[in-house]
RNA sequence: GCCAAUGUAGCUCAACGGUAGAGCACCGGUUUUGUAAACCGGCGGUUGAGGGUUCGAUUCCCUCCGUUGGCUCCA
């Protein structure tokens, strides 16, 4: 007999190579319809695995999110033949689940094109309703390898393989068969036939690597049934009203043109947003030690020769030549940095020394790879060199995650993660000064109790780095706050200072970011808040909407005192009712909507109106202009008055 | 850059091998309006650019440019 402990505690006995199916049986019917594979002792198995001793089995429905992505991944292998019963050429390569689906790589000559997925998921379909088992097959790796001889896709992924026993599953009517690890669901019947969805196809390099053969990735999505499908297509229509570039078109904040692709144009009312993040940007910095600093776009050749930005970072890098003198346009702030330092001679009393600088940069992107805001070929970094001694190295960068972490939380960003990149095998310095530096941003973390994820071998070569990311509302993720120790560029440019022996040292650097580039910021900022700012930040603060004509005069009374207390508003004359007006007002996203009729201007007061509520309240205005500056000062989230 | 898709009015989208159409926006008029869009009229496009096929191309084909989704990269 075979004991088999379940997650409430209880232990059943079953008959000795008695399945996971048979256990799920004995359980209960209506586990037995829905079960799709296990775990015993942690381990994931199909349910056709035999029990035997003593285990703890946990049965996996399409509930559970390991059950769901099982079902995903036997979808994958459903495609696959799917795919090669249509293009029976077609050679599998790798196909894992991802965040909500799965995609499967596929080397075919013929490309796959959107109007092809109506028959692969009609031959899925098939598939699913044929409802046939899928079986698993074991061998030992050579064996494995000698039956996938002919297959360098399959060969290859046994050879990186973990484990000795390798195995292939097997369904549907023609023997398809697939090496894989599993588990899989029994059956294919198991999955919904109208829960899944083939979303689009891609080019993906072999191995990521782009020197190899691009395959073509096929992605699919797939859910427990119609009703979570039609849920998660939902949430994508809704993710895409949320992308930056719509609603950046929408409020008309900015723009982008063929005559400059990757060049973000600002509108005004962008540029008010934008203006709003470095005045606070400043403010924190003047706090925090800094002084700013301006440096050229342009530069002489010669500087980035010396820098070693000509020999590792050439091709990213705009030129230009005026009376045969080349100059590059800078895709880094550093090197001019080192020349204000370098402009005068420096005392160890100075340091540490903070200099920040709003520096616009360019650097040459393959063109596949711009997107909105997020991804250009110019932009604004909020970038910082710190000089300092090697002592000084931990405190500096522990004032830099407090810095950072004041300006993440102003903006509302709570979830981001950390990541430390260490000495990668092309570098320079010795392995005393790198495991010194790296160990003085591993302290200065674990001083501030964060949460971090090591990059083995990630570094830049001059130096290690911690890295800060956040997601945006489409789950990619993006890169916010740099902060890198270099040992390069001091020694490069012959930095130093005079220490209190009368000795002359070399001087430590930080380069540190905070939001990155000041577009990208922007461009997250859109879709964190979904355009709708936070009152500090919105590029139009307040709008009056008077009833009709015959309050124009008041409502432009109140105009004046609204822009005369500071506040970034307008007035809306047009010739509509006050309900089309409104709506505008809410398309627009403005905070704070006044509605002026007779009646206000008789009692001298406002009816304030909030974004994203149907409540009105009526308040004098003085007493709504002091309640708004005070949100404005306090950076508040919150509009409510 | 590579693979695929795509480009029609300021915006969102129709149509089609035979002279391009709607809604919103804009302009003019009517209305003087009370909390998420009053009514009427008008303006607006060498269909991304350039070639080719054709009696005829916005439609089919090629090249280029932009954009979108991925792949490598990175702020």
């Amino acid at each position: 007999m075979a004991k088999a402990k379940l997650p409430d505690g209880s232990i059943l006995e079953v008959a000795d190579g008695a399945t996971v199916a048979d256990l799920a049986a004995q359980i209960g019917p209506g586990l037995a319809r829905v079960a799709l594979a296990a775990k015993i002792n942690d381990q994931l198995v199909d349910l056709s695995t035999p029990l035997t001793g003593d285990v703890t089995v946990v049965i996996l429905t399409s509930r559970d999110d390991i059950g769901l992505e099982i079902t995903r991944h036997s979808c994958a292998h459903i495609m696959a033949e799917a795919i090669c019963s249509i293009w029976p050429e077609a050679k599998l390569v790798y196909g894992p689940t991802v965040r909500d689906g799965f995609y499967y790589d596929i080397d075919l000559d013929t490309p796959i094109r959107p109007e092809d997925f109506k028959r692969i998921e009609q031959k899925m379909v098939e598939i699913i309703k044929a409802d046939t088992p899928f079986e698993r097959a074991e061998m030992s790796r050579d064996e494995a390898l000698q039956k996938m001889a002919g297959d360098v896709y399959k060969f290859d992924n046994i050879q990186n393989a973990q484990g000795d026993v390798i195995s292939f599953y097997k369904h549907g009517g023609d023997g398809f068969e697939d090496l894989c690890r599993g588990p899989h669901i029994s059956r294919t019947g198991s999955i919904d036939y109208k829960g899944f969805k083939i979303m689009s196809v891609a080019g993906a390099y072999w191995h990521g690597d782009a020197s190899q053969k691009m395959l073509q990735r096929v992605y699919g999505t797939c859910w427990q049934n119609k009703k979570e499908l039609k849920g998660y297509l939902h949430r994508l229509e809704e993710a895409k009203k949320r992308d930056h570039r719509v609603i950046g078109k929408q409020m008309d904040l900015f723009s982008f043109h063929e005559e400059g692709p990757g060049f973000a144009f600002l509108h005004p009312k962008g540029m008010k947003v934008w203006n709003g993040i470095i005045d606070f940007w400043r403010d924190v910095h003047r706090r925090y030690g800094y002084e700013e600093i301006k440096t050229p776009i342009m530069l002489n050749e010669s500087l980035w020769h010396k820098s070693g930005h000509w020999d590792n970072y050439k091709e990213n890098m705009y030129f230009t030549t005026v009376d045969e003198i080349t100059y590059a346009v800078k895709p880094m702030n550093c090197p001019g940095g080192l020349l204000v330092y370098n402009s005068r001679k420096h005392s160890y009393r100075e340091l540490p020394m903070r200099m920040a600088e709003l520096g616009l940069v360019h650097r040459y992107e393959p063109s596949g790879m711009m997107h909105g805001l997020v991804r250009v070929r110019q932009f604004t970094q909020d970038d910082a060199h710190i000089f300092c001694t090697p002592e000084q190295i931990q405190g500096e960068i522990v004032g830099v995650i407090d810095l950072l972490q004041e300006m993440y939380a102003a903006f509302g960003f709570e979830d981001y993660h950390v990541e430390l990149s260490t000495q990668p095998e092309k570098h320079i310095g010795s392995d005393e000064v790198w495991e010194t530096a790296t160990n003085a941003l591993k302290g200065a973390i674990e001083q501030k109790q964060m949460d971090y994820q090591i990059n083995e071998g990630d570094g830049a070569f001059y130096g290690p780095k911690i890295d800060f990311h956040i997601s945006d509302y489409l789950n990619r993720s993006w890169q916010l706050g740099t902060i890198q120790l270099d040992f390069s560029m001091p020694e490069r440019f012959g930095l130093s200072y005079t220490a209190a022996d009368n000795t002359e040292k070399t001087p430590v650097m930080i380069h540190r970011a905070i939001l990155g580039s000041l577009e990208r910021f922007m461009g997250i900022l859109i879709e964190h808040y979904a355009g709708n700012f936070p009152i500090w930040l919105a590029p139009e603060q307040v709008r009056v909407l008077p009833i009709s004509e015959k309050t124009n005069d008041y409502a432009g009374a109140v105009l004046g005192q609204l822009k005369d207390a500071g506040l970034i508003v307008s007035l809306d004359t047009s010739d509509d009712k006050v309900g089309a007006k409104i709506a505008r007002a809410h398309a627009d996203k403005v905070p704070y909507m006044l509605v002026v009729g007779p009646k206000e201007a008789e009692a001298g007061v406002v009816n304030v109106r909030m974004r994203q509520s149907t409540d009105t309240k009526t308040i004098a205005l003085d007493d709504l202009i002091s309640m708004i500056r005070q949100k404005i000062a306090d950076k508040s989230l919150d509009l409510m008055i």
